[in-house]
DNA sequence: GGCATTCTTGACGAGGGTGTCAAAGACGGA
DNA sequence: TCCGTCTTTGACACCCTCGTCAAGAATGCC
């Protein structure tokens, strides 16, 4: 049949995203979608212009399904518990024998090579609104008094991203050992313990 | 002048080290090797045989190097000021405007594909070998109970290494900026803050 | 029914990367 | 002095990847 788009868009990006991830970004070829999407090369290239794109849209996919699920997890008021649900989300994630190993975010994050680039700039952006959702939540925490005291919100946040951002590399580093990263957790959210 | 070996091997490794580290393990080629190292390639080949062996020597200079300096600071019996010294060591490296941002093993880390490679199994080595030299560091803080009671050797070894591949991933997300490194250093040493 | 639109398909050219090789030339031991 | 060894150098063949394009075909509007 020919003339009318045959594929699921929403399962294409799917499917391109899961192939970045196992494969690499800057490793996958326009082929290499081609095959995992079971769409032709030319047809990738008429519906979305060139390989960057398709990545953008691969990294919106991704930041924002486990992004959604992470800051839910941020329910308890206890930071505590808080961290350690938010790092539960992405340790669930690498335990998944479904999933490639590491997080294709920080993957693509660390083939950057200038920040001009329009991949950079969305790298950046999903940080960035992460790290945002973590300090609302550290300055409500602070406000309810259940902040330890020499602990700032912002530095916080980034310290629990860059928390998640080094379980995937061990994960990957350990060929795909979840306790690594399950001893990681538990360690950055014991910063947030308070004695009671 | 020909039939000579003219080129200094350490500056060799040195120039290829920086380049993939600048460019991305994965994206530089022969070509931008030999550019920068003022060899041709096919004295690299000859003398390498191929470019992974190129990036293992690279590998293991960079690790070599750094995990030196890193393990050293480990000096101070309390554990809050050694991780805080040993944090410092990345966070000086990535400070200096002379080198380039981020950190070559973990972006190789996070290139990885498959297990079953030479690069794979030499990442896996240094990081292992950075994880021992901590965790022998805290056993002993733990027999001079230096360390405080919930932290287990092993798991804070780990912890100090992913913090110390987290702070890379975020200091090339926001573009080489150094105080979002430092919050994340802060932060992780004062999980290993005793009241005194 | 006819026609414009839109997507698919296979092929094509350009460019670049890898690894190899033969020729040329310098050094050192016999 | 002569010969074997080793390195450099530039060229070469092969393969892969990108992005484009023209032709073909199905749909839906008029």
């Amino acid at each position: 049949m020919v003339g009318i788009r045959k594929f699921d868009e929403a399962k294409l990006i799917e499917d391109a995203m899961r192939t970045f991830w196992a494969r690499g970004a800057g490793a996958t070829t326009m082929a290499d979608l081609a095959a995992a999407t079971g769409v032709q090369r030319g047809s990738l290239y008429n519906a979305y212009g060139d390989r960057e794109t398709l990545l953008i849209a691969a990294l919106d996919l991704y930041a924002t399904r486990w992004r959604a699920q992470a800051v839910e997890a941020l329910a308890d008021p206890e930071p505590e518990a808080a961290v350690a649900g938010f790092l539960q989300v992405h340790t669930d994630r690498m335990a998944d024998p479904g999933n490639p190993p590491g997080c294709l975010m920080t993957q693509v994050c660390m083939e950057l090579t200038g920040p001009s680039d329009a991949v950079a700039k969305r790298v950046e952006m999903h940080f960035r609104q992460t790290e945002d959702a973590l300090e609302a939540y550290f300055e409500a925490a602070r406000a309810r008094g259940t902040l330890r005291a020499p602990l700032q919100p912002r530095a916080s946040a980034r310290f629990v991203v860059a928390t998640s951002r080094g379980m995937a590399v061990m994960h990957k580093a350990h060929g795909g050992r979840i306790d690594v990263v399950e001893d990681i957790a538990a360690s950055a959210s014991l910063l947030f313990h308070r004695p009671r």
